[in-house]
DNA sequence: TTCCAGGTGGCAT
DNA sequence: ATGCCACATGGA
C-alpha cells in the first residue's frame, strides 16, 4: 500500500512538539526532521506541519476515504476545540496557568482510545516517560497486531483486552512491567467481563462514552486516582478532570502554597479555580515544571 | 552501589 | 477515613 498524504489546514494554538511530547501520550516518536510518527485507533501516521499546513502522511491509495481520515484527525487532535478561548478564560482567571501557558501555548489534549489510556497508565505508575514508553511499545511488538509499516518501520496495535486477559503472568514478563503486570491482566479481564467490548467495540473512531455503566474506571485492579483521572481525561473527554501526580502535586505546594499531604484540599481547589478546563490547565502547569521552570 | 520513578493495594490504626 | 509500606524493573 502506498501512502498518501492529507492536508488537514491551518491551525492555530498547535505545537506538536508540545503535544506529543509532553507526556499525554506514549506511543507517537518524534522523527529527525522534527515530525511525528506513531499509531492511533489502529491508524499510522507521520504528522508535520508544511508552510504553515499540519500534515498527515498515512496509509492508502490517494483519494481513497480522504473526508473520512481528515475527520478523524481532526477529531484525534481535538482540533475543533478553541484552545484561544480556553486559555483566555484560565489566564484571567489563575497568573500562575498564565505563566504556565507561556511555555505550553501549543498543547491539545489527544482524544485517545479509552483502552489505551487504561494499559498505558496503569504501566506509568511508579516510572519515568521513557521507560513508558518502552513498555507500551514492547506490549504491542510481543502481544498486538501488525497495523503496516511507514518509512520501512512496522507498527503494531496494543493488544485487545480480550488477548491480555489470557495472558499468564508468566507470559508477560518479557515485556518488564515488575508488579504492574497483575494489574493490567486484572483490568483486562474486568474489561472483557464488563461486556462493553460488545457495545462499543474497538476500532470505531470513538472513546468509550459510558465504560463507568459497565465497570465503574476506580474499580479496575491498578487504576487508583491519580490513574482515573488520566483515563478520564486523555481516554474518556472528560477534560475537567484533574490528575494529580508528584509533578503537579510539587506545582500545588511551590505555586499555590499547599501542604504536600493535603490532597483532597487540591482537588477541590482545582475544581472551583479550574472548573470544565481542569484537565488542560493541569497539562500546562505539569509542561511546564517538567521544563524546570518555576511560577 | 544506591536511589528513585506521571501510585496503588493491602493492611493497620 | 487516614497512614504506612511493599511492590518489580530500568535508568541515572
Amino acid at each position: 500500500m502506498k501512502d498518501k498524504v492529507l492536508k488537514i489546514g491551518k491551525f492555530e494554538d498547535l505545537d506538536l512538539e508540545q503535544t506529543f511530547d509532553c507526556g499525554q501520550c506514549f506511543r507517537w516518536i518524534r522523527q529527525e526532521d522534527g515530525s511525528y510518527s506513531g499509531i492511533a485507533y489502529g491508524q499510522i501516521g507521520n504528522i508535520y506541519i508544511e508552510e504553515g499546513c499540519l500534515t498527515v502522511r498515512t496509509k492508502g491509495e490517494i483519494g481513497e476515504n480522504q473526508e473520512v481520515d481528515r475527520a478523524f484527525w481532526r477529531y484525534y487532535l481535538d482540533l475543533d476545540r478553541d484552545y484561544g478561548e480556553i486559555k483566555r478564560v484560565l489566564g484571567e482567571k489563575d497568573a500562575k496557568v498564565a505563566k504556565a501557558i507561556t511555555s505550553g501555548q501549543g498543547i491539545r489534549i489527544l482524544k485517545q482510545e479509552t483502552w489505551e489510556t487504561i494499559v498505558s497508565f496503569i504501566v506509568s505508575q511508579q516510572k519515568q516517560i521513557p521507560s513508558i514508553k518502552k513498555c507500551v511499545e514492547s506490549l504491542a511488538q510481543a502481544f498486538g497486531e501488525k497495523a503496516g509499516t511507514l518509512d520501512g518501520k512496522a507498527y503494531y496495535s496494543l493488544p485487545s483486552p480480550k488477548v491480555l486477559a489470557e495472558l499468564s503472568e508468566a507470559e508477560l514478563a518479557p515485556v518488564g512491567l515488575g508488579y504492574r503486570a497483575p494489574y493490567l491482566i486484572k483490568s483486562a479481564k474486568q474489561i472483557v467481563e464488563c461486556g462493553i467490548l460488545e457495545k462499543e467495540p474497538l476500532g470505531e473512531f470513538r472513546q468509550w462514552k459510558d465504560l463507568d455503566n459497565f465497570v465503574p474506571v476506580p474499580e479496575l485492579t491498578g487504576v487508583g486516582p491519580k490513574v482515573e483521572n488520566c483515563i478520564r481525561l486523555f481516554g474518556m473527554n472528560q477534560i475537567e478532570s484533574f490528575p494529580i501526580d508528584t509533578w503537579i502535586k510539587k506545582v500545588m505546594v511551590q505555586a499555590y502554597g499547599f501542604n504536600e499531604k493535603e490532597l483532597e484540599s487540591m482537588r477541590k481547589f482545582a475544581a472551583r479555580q479550574f472548573g470544565e478546563y481542569g484537565g488542560i490547565a493541569q497539562q500546562y502547569l505539569f509542561y511546564h515544571i517538567k521544563k524546570g521552570l518555576d511560577f
